[in-house]
Parts: structure tokens; C-alpha cells; sequence
DNA sequence: AATCCACAGGAAGTGCTGGGCG
DNA sequence: CGCCCAGCACTTCCTGTGGATT
């Protein structure tokens, strides 16, 4: 296929009207089935229409379940509303993972420049203030999967946030915290805890169906017409509701079964595609956390790979893992991390998904983990195989 | 009922990176 | 220039513990 058959085909697609409709970071002008949480929000910040601080407010609910997508429209429909009153600023923790970067990330939207490096967190903090006190606003700050940011560093920041308020006279600052993690509120000091929670929103999963509506209606905005029928919407929402009703996930398995169907020049998305999609979701996934991974950390998953390939029966556990870590990294001819920072490593793994560990104990024999690998063996392979020393380690086990 | 294994995982500290500030 | 800062990967040292075996 030549370079212009391709820009072609792409032009003039038979699949897509538009696929940026699909793409996950897009915001419908209509979120159905949330009409509850979308009328709860906008009425619990309502107040700062007319500009004093509305409650802080707290949501929870799985991945998937449209909290940040409800958040972003009721905060855009407000800022359409009052532009001179109401501001916001969207940060998600994930990726602004430390109090430094928050708080800078904050400080930028409200105009104060802040260095990625270098500052003391007190020194980030009157910066942020002095910036805010310049402004004569709303600020309604969202903090999307904070659970992030307290886990790995506590709630310092939190709690600056909470009482910035008493440090500013025209300015006014409420928090939105969202977390999938529902037993987030236990690592939150008490009194940042009744501050964030002043307010709580709860997402419910949605159901199969409802699932299946959300897609029909985003079908509809990015495919041409017949490209989709029910037998593959209702599969898709099918794949999803099994995977904790993930809205988000049913969206990419549709988007990635029509960007398989177009590149097969088809005309319409079948089960086959969805399939296909799914398979390589799943995969891609895996892979693309693993070869980002650092050294030690591939050398402990690789340890996991060998030895669940090597004896299926035999149980994985911390101490088996330790000494095929140790006899690879003796192969590879590199010092060996601690027996203490491989169990962080495994736990580490664990929240990746990509494998499975818990702690058990053996009564007499000891008290330890067993592990499993949470994915397809063949996606770990994969995902090893594109490090050139694991791959040469993994090749020389075989023979 | 007591013991004791094989770790789990907390606390504190080190050395390094990549950057401030005066 | 010298000193300070946060963050990260890791070490050292440590206390805690579920439950099969004695």
C-alpha cells in the first residue's frame, strides 16, 4: 500500500465522522445517566456564582464511572456562566504526583511562575498566596486520583489547601478531591479529613445497559451511520461491565475497533474487531508499563516469568523470587538490591496489575507472598524481550 | 497452648540528581 | 561560589505476626 493510499483511505473514511469524539479526554455536551451527580455538584458550588466558597466536596467511585467528565462540565458550565468570578484549575495527581509539583501546578494557573526544581515547599506556598491574593476570584481547585499524592506523601498539602482560606482576603478557594480509592479517607489527618468532606459525592458503576446507551450516543457523534450495530455495542458494554463497568474502557475497546476496522478498509465494525481490540488493549497495556520499567524492577519481574514457566505446581514466593533475582543479577554481573527493596518492588508490581501477590502465611514454614502473574505470559515476554539484557538473560534460560 | 519460621513492612538515614537563592 | 531544597532509589535496622507444628 503506497504513502497516498494511506492518506487517502484515512481522508475519506468509510468508519469515522469523527474520531476525536472517542478519544478519552473528550467531554460530551450530554453525560446521560449521571443527571443526579451533575445536579448534586452544580448545586453543593452554586454559591461560588455569586461569589463566596462553596463546600469542599469529595467524590468517590470506580475508574470509569464519569467522575472526572461530571466534574469538567459542571465546572465548565459555571465558568461559562460567571467568567470573572468563577475560575478553575484542573490537576491530577497521577501525573503531578509530589506536593511540589501540585503546588506549582497550581501556582501556574494562577499566574506565578514557579520553577520545577530547586524551591522550599514554604517558599512555593507564600508564592501561591501572594498569587492568589493579586486575583479577586473563585478558585475552585480539582484534585483528580488524590489518593496519589497522600499515599506517597501525606496530606501536607492538603492541609495547606484546606486553610488557605483564612490567609486571603479577596480570594476564595474550595477543593474537589476525587479518588477511586475508597478507603482513601483512612490516611487523612483528622482535620483535613472534615474539611475535604464537607460534601460527598458517590459514583455508582453504571449498569450493562446503561453502558451500552453511552455508547450508541457516542457512536453516533464519531461513526458514520451503520458502521456499529447493537450486537456489537452490547458486546463491547459486555467486555466493560465485567471489568468493574468501566466507561472509559468501553470507549477505547470501541475506538480501537474502529481504528481496526478502518485500517482494514472495512466498512463496518464487527465482533471480530472488538475482539481483536480488546486483545490488544490488554496488551499494549501490560507491554507499555514494563518497558518503561527501571532495571532491578524488570530483573524481579523476570525472576516472577522464569520460575511460573519453569515449575507451574510450585508455589511463587518472596524468597524464591529473591534468589532467582539474585542468581540473574550474578549473570548479568551488577550489584543486587536488598531483600527489603525487592518486597517493595513486588508490592509495586501488584499495583500495576501485572502481577498478583498476597500475603499468606504457612504456619510453621513462615509467613510470606505468593505471587502470580496478573496478565497473559506471552505480554510479560514481550514487554521483556524489548530490554536487550533481559532479553539475551531470558534467551539464555531457555536452551 | 506455646513455639517459631520466613518473611512483611515501618522508620530513619544515605547518596545522588537537578535545581534554586544570595 | 557555597549552601539549601525536594525527590528518588536504595540500605540498615528493626518490630510484628498467622497459623502449622511441636
Amino acid at each position: 500500500m503506497s504513502i497516498e493510499e494511506i492518506f487517502e483511505r484515512y481522508v475519506e473514511s468509510k468508519i469515522f465522522k469523527d474520531r476525536e469524539k472517542l478519544l478519552p479526554d473528550y467531554v460530551p455536551e450530554e453525560l446521560p445517566h449521571r443527571d443526579e451527580q451533575i445536579l448534586k455538584l452544580a448545586s453543593i458550588l452554586a454559591p461560588a456564582l455569586r461569589g463566596s466558597r462553596p463546600s469542599n466536596v469529595f467524590i468517590y467511585g470506580l475508574t470509569g464511572t464519569g467522575k472526572t467528565a461530571v466534574t469538567k462540565y459542571v465546572l465548565r458550565k459555571m465558568k461559562e456562566k460567571a467568567p470573572q468570578t468563577v475560575e478553575y484549575a484542573y490537576i491530577n495527581c497521577r501525573q503531578n504526583n509530589t506536593s511540589y509539583r501540585v503546588l506549582a501546578e497550581l501556582a501556574k494557573h494562577v499566574g506565578v511562575k514557579i520553577p520545577f526544581t530547586g524551591l522550599a515547599l514554604g517558599e512555593v506556598m507564600k508564592r501561591l498566596l501572594q498569587g492568589l491574593e493579586r486575583r479577586r476570584y473563585v478558585l475552585i481547585v480539582v484534585l483528580d486520583e488524590i489518593d496519589n499524592l497522600v499515599k506517597r506523601q501525606g496530606d501536607d498539602v492538603l492541609y495547606f489547601l484546606t486553610r488557605v482560606n483564612e490567609n486571603l482576603s479577596s480570594s476564595k478557594v474550595s477543593l474537589i478531591g476525587i479518588t477511586n480509592d475508597l478507603k482513601f479517607t483512612e490516611f487523612l489527618d483528622a482535620r483535613v479529613k472534615s474539611s475535604l468532606g464537607e460534601e460527598e459525592l458517590v459514583f455508582p458503576p453504571y449498569s450493562a445497559a446503561q453502558l451500552e446507551d453511552i455508547l450508541r450516543r457516542r457512536a453516533k457523534e464519531a461513526l458514520h451511520e451503520g458502521v456499529v450495530d447493537d450486537e456489537v455495542l452490547r458486546r463491547v458494554a459486555a467486555i466493560a461491565a465485567r471489568q468493574n463497568s468501566d466507561c472509559r474502557l468501553a470507549l477505547d475497546i470501541l475506538l480501537k475497533a474502529a481504528d481496526i476496522a478502518d485500517r482494514e478498509g472495512a466498512s463496518r465494525i464487527t465482533l471480530e474487531h472488538v475482539e481483536k481490540a480488546r486483545n490488544e488493549i490488554e496488551k499494549n497495556l501490560a507491554v507499555d508499563i514494563i518497558k518503561t520499567m527501571p532495571l532491578h524492577v524488570k530483573l524481579v519481574l523476570a525472576s516472577i516469568y522464569l520460575l511460573s514457566r519453569s515449575d507451574s505446581a510450585r508455589m511463587i514466593t518472596t524468597g524464591l523470587i529473591y534468589d532467582k533475582y539474585k542468581e540473574l543479577v550474578g549473570k548479568v554481573g551488577i550489584e543486587p538490591v536488598t531483600s527489603r527493596r525487592v518486597s517493595d518492588i513486588i508490592n509495586e508490581l501488584d499495583m500495576t496489575g501485572i502481577i498478583n501477590a498476597k500475603v499468606i502465611s504457612l504456619g510453621r514454614y513462615g509467613r510470606t507472598k505468593v505471587v502470580s502473574l496478573g496478565v497473559p505470559a506471552r505480554n510479560v515476554e514481550e514487554g521483556l524481550m524489548s530490554d536487550l539484557i533481559l532479553r539475551s538473560l531470558i534467551e539464555n534460560m531457555e536452551e
